[in-house]
DNA sequence: CTGGTTTGTTTATTTGGGGCACAAAGTCAG
DNA sequence: CTGACTTTGTGCCCCAAATAAACAAACCAG
């Protein structure tokens, strides 16, 4: 027998959306959290004393100045409240990093991938360093996020094709991800993503994509291309957690053949291995991609005629498929990540103008194309995804 | 001086999500209600009480049958109650219809465009008709929308670049129409939007796309490919209103010229005349394309060779498009309307095999590709839209 | 018929949040 | 410097919406 079909209690439920905006500082007064609520001031001040009492921010009522009226108080993360656990797994190792609310990243440290380096294995490498580190951490940790280099399929959280890892595909990195914890014992909630759709949600929350309602997001680390999508301020995964394979878009289909089948993808026409095609470089295997490409990029703002043609091949490549994505959707900003940031750098007009002239009517003109400004913006991500219980529902969590 | 800066008291917040339950289908008795909100039957009982009240629904006592327990009453919505305007401005001329709660057409009539078809002209007639239906219509109308075949640019509401009319691209017509409506009394409210995201949010509603979370719909009338995305149960328009024209992917950069500047766009590789081209027949001009397609698809069904090639020719561009599309957005349903709903019909296999094949490991293979199902839904996309203050908060529209 | 199961309703109680008044803390004009 | 003005923070009262609990109703299965 159910005993009446209810509810738990939920206590007050804008507590998380308060805390929200807060930490991603859409709200840095009690005055923008009234109006940004939409309730009145002395609800946001109760709010704003209970999310105080549980350590997760802090009220200065030093003058912030300016206008009329009475001032202010800033609010702000409280820097001794809980922190969470954020973990990236990279082709070349892994990073473990303690990060507080507001984006900020305390401290992260890079460590080797283990030998013989199978799903099972790095993450019980991951686990167990996150373990030394909760263990050495003096504050409360209430959630650990990971980004791995592999599309996640949901709802199972499979690893599918994995690009630098020799990871079987159709890998239940989820599932191995949570017993390792359960076998450290380590007691908190954990989550996994790609790591291409956490920096997006970074960069969203706290970088160059602050304020936008639909982002688009393309980066690029070493070979081919990925990205993200933000649709009112929430990731778009899709249906099956693999939205966004904006590597596959074709941009030329007498173009370089593409691992997955095609011709022509962005995933192998506008990532680092092209530019080098493009500027008529041999990939040296012994160097890393990134020291070349640099190379390529510095050479052409030299003068080099065919580095210079190689960077201008490669920007109109990038700008078709951008702006085909922008066709379907129409963001408001495309923020580029890593190799694509420099490359927009390298040619701050051309970009713009290719994704201009291929967008239906030009009106892209206006959508802004910026670079992502978060340095471990990955990191930064797999952070978010580890508050996001707490901003979901900060009592349920703390209240264990 | 504001007097302690508040929000006006919206009473039962629930309110209006149960009603668009109700409207959508998705709750036909209590109990489910009170899941899907998340409350306790006690709360349930009372909003459907509040809702009887208003006359917006029924609830039919008799027995639903089957499983064990007390059987739980049918709600449905009320034939009596309020319904609302929908029209819709086509190539040939306006239809004008009279529209109830849960995607119910009630009647609808067609009336032939006025002579110099300029958007004042053409909405001051749409508006005359409204308002005659209106006057005859013995329930409360409580609402208008209106389906037009143009892009339409937000937050201004400007048409753009029409197809079938000759109207200047910028017309402000979401100005137009409301200055139509005040002029004539109507006092009721007033919105407009694109006819193929209308359908889509139609379909999605009360159509093939039911239950979808993700929703892809294309379609195409005459010239031009239309489309548009439901996200998360909403119609995602882009940050201006212009997402989603699926028309300008590029599907085969060395193909027919575009309007639009671009080569081998769908918009030109896979609607009615692409359709003719690729079968080796002139369009006759004289008579409706819709009639000519008809014949192609039928010469393909009787074995004709030329129109089988020219059916798969298009069929193939349109899994390219539909293909590039998933693998950006990964939507669990993908729905098309009129002629491509034809083409699918033609050939049931080779549009998800060409979509399968295309699109990133095959995934798509999971996701359905089904016809429209309602009849007018561009018609009934219209009603959605003026149904949606009604839904977003059933007290303040009717309280009146 | 009896017991089990699910649904609908009534009543009492809790509580989150609005309305209001007032105090606080600044700017601005003279 | 002073007083008017503006905006913010907070305490208190009250209401209304939702929960909880108990009960009644309606059906099925033995």
């Amino acid at each position: 027998m159910q005993p009446t079909h209810t509810t738990p209690d939920r206590g007050r439920a804008a507590l998380g959306p308060a805390l929200a905006l807060i930490h991603s500082g859409a709200a840095p007064t009690r005055s923008v959290l009234t109006g940004a609520l939409g309730v009145t001031r002395a609800t946001a001040g109760a709010i704003t004393g209970e999310l105080q009492a549980l350590r997760l921010i802090t009220v200065d009522a030093r003058p912030a100045g300016g206008t009329r009226g009475r001032p202010s108080h800033r609010l702000g993360v409280d820097p001794a409240g809980p922190v969470v656990l954020a973990a990236q797994i990279h082709a070349d190792g892994f990073t473990v990093a303690v990060a507080g609310l507001g984006g900020v990243l305390h401290a992260h440290r890079d460590h080797p991938l283990p030998d013989r380096a199978t799903p099972e294995r790095v993450l019980h490498a991951v686990v167990a360093e996150a373990a030394r580190v909760i263990a050495a951490e003096p504050r409360r940790c209430v959630g650990f996020g990971l980004a791995v280099p592999t599309p996640v399929a949901l709802p199972e959280r499979i690893a599918v094709a994995a690009m630098y890892l020799d990871w079987p595909s159709g890998t239940p990195i989820g599932r191995l991800l949570e017993d390792e914890v359960e076998a450290a014992g380590l007691g908190i909630p954990v989550d996994l993503a790609n790591d291409a759709n956490l920096a997006a949600l970074a960069e969203h929350r706290h970088g160059a994509g602050r304020g936008a309602r639909h982002l688009l997001y393309v980066t690029s680390g070493h070979r081919g291309v990925g990205g993200a999508l933000v649709v009112d301020g929430r990731l778009h995964t899709g249906s099956g957690g693999l939205a966004l394979e904006v590597g596959q878009v074709v941009v030329d289909p007498n173009g370089r053949r593409c691992p997955c089948g095609n011709r022509g993808c962005l995933d192998v026409e506008a990532d680092p291995p092209a530019l080098l095609a493009a500027a008529g470089r041999e990939d040296d295997p012994s160097r890393p991609l990134f020291d070349q490409t640099a190379e390529v990029l510095a050479a052409a703002a030299a003068g080099d005629r065919q580095a210079r043609a190689g960077v201008e091949h490669v920007t109109d490549r990038l700008g078709l498929g951008i702006a085909g994505v922008i066709n379907i959707l129409n963001p408001d900003r495309v923020v580029l990540g890593a190799f694509h940031s420099a490359l927009l750098a390298a040619d701050q007009d051309r970009l713009p103008r290719v994704v201009q002239e291929r967008s239906y009517w030009g009106r892209s003109g206006c959508i802004p194309i910026v670079p992502a400004c978060l340095p471990r913006s990955e990191l930064a991500g797999a952070a978010e995804l580890a508050w996001a219980p707490v901003l979901a529902d900060p009592l349920a969590v703390l209240a264990r």
